[in-house]
Formats: C-alpha cells, structure tokens, sequence
DNA sequence: CAAGAGATCATCT
DNA sequence: GATGATCTCTTGA
C-alpha cells in the first residue's frame, strides 16, 4: 500500500491530482499520525517564478533538484513549516506542496466522544473549515509535529510515507484553482495548479 | 464580513 | 537589509 518511487517520479501535474485522497502517515516510535491529503499544489520545472527553484540551485533548493519521493521542509515567515514531496527526475526541479489533511485520529475510549460531548468537553469535535487542525500548510505540519529533522526523508522508508487506500477519487471530485500567495510569481501566478477535493470541509481555501 | 497588521527567522542579495 | 508556497487576531463598516 505505501507509494512507490515510481509514483512520485511522473509529472508533478498528475501526482498532484492523484495523491488526493491518499494518507500520509508519520511515525513516531510506535506512535503514528495520519492524515488523508485533500488538497495539493505543484511546483513545476525552472521557470515556475512562484517556485523556490526558479532561483537555481542553493543549498535549500537543492532537494528539489534531486530524486523523487523525498520530503521538502522549509520554514516560511518565520513560524511555519511547508511539507511537499519531491517530484520528477532528479535535476528537473518540482514538488507538491501538500496544502490540506483531513485529521484521521484513531478511536480510543478517550476521545471517541467527539462531538457528542457538549458544551466544555475535554475532547472538543474536529473543527471543519476555519478553525480546523490541519487545514493548511502551516497548520498541518503542527498537526503532523514535523520539523525540520524531516528534511530530505525517504518517502519509501518506515519513518514518514504515504499510503494508498484504495479509496478512489473520480475526476470530477477534484476542483482546480489558482495557487495560493504567491502574487509575485507574475504570469505564473495565474497557473491553476492547485488541486483539492470538492466539497470536503478539511481544505484551506474553496 | 472584509481588510490589514503583526509575529519572527532562514535564506538570499 | 529585504522578503516570504502562513495564520491569527484586531479593526471598521
């Protein structure tokens, strides 16, 4: 079930849309945390101004630069981490940023209340939409507890990876739109290169 | 409800 | 020295 290099090593396009509705899975100790992907953006080839790697190569940009299926981890503004996945042949420069995660938290006697605790419950329900837990860049890589250790992880490894499901997501469920703060990328900025799953509450931005 | 500002630092010039 | 693949809070209509 857990992604193959092969996958990630295609057109950033595709793995973009086909990674919706996969689980990215971290594993710390014998402790894992899980999230379905709902929403994605691809950072393609030298010439993408909204990319990273449209300045060349530089020590951070240099993953970008290498094989596919392996994690890319930067600090942006200051406080928050960005997770994409390294994408296409090595020394072609792409990625996906992985925008959106809908929470899957295991059921426990302790937390299996959600929702139906009321008013002051020690487990509050999932919040939808604003509010939510992992519905953004920066906010999913608190929920994930990523840090920058991650940089560079093997995707195909037993730390971080993710996994089919075998839950299929039809065309039509994907909606396609414009990337998300990068108004100075100039005619790149108008790409629609930004893939999310319609009508699902856990994406950043409809 | 929309718009604006502040937080805060690695990276690049 | 400037800036950003963000988020949250505050302000004002």
């Amino acid at each position: 079930m857990k992604l193959k290099k092969s996958f990630y090593n295609r057109p950033t396009l595709r793995v973009a849309q086909e990674l919706l509705g996969k689980y990215l899975v971290y594993r710390i100790g014998k402790k894992k945390i899980i999230g379905k992907i709902v929403e994605t953006e691809a950072y393609v080839g030298p010439q993408d101004r909204a990319s990273h790697a449209s300045r060349g190569r530089t020590p951070r940009t240099e993953l970008m630069f290498g094989p596919a299926g392996h994690t890319y981890i930067y600090l942006i503004y200051g406080m928050y981490y960005c997770f994409n996945i390294v994408t296409e042949a090595k020394d072609y420069p792409a990625a996906v940023l992985i925008r959106a995660l809908e929470p899957i938290i295991p059921q426990t006697p302790f937390n299996h209340r959600q929702g139906g605790a009321g008013k002051g419950a020690k487990n509050p329900p999932l919040s939808k939409g604003v509010g939510g837990i992992s519905n953004g860049p920066g906010k999913l890589c608190r929920y994930l507890k990523i840090d920058k250790k991650l940089n560079g992880a093997d995707l195909t490894g037993n730390i971080i990876w993710v996994e089919d499901r075998k839950e299929k997501i039809l065309p039509r469920e994907i909606a396609r739109a414009k990337r998300i703060g990068i108004d100075y990328a100039g005619q790149w900025q108008k790409k629609k290169w930004r893939f999310y799953i319609k009508n699902n509450n856990f994406v950043s931005r409809i």
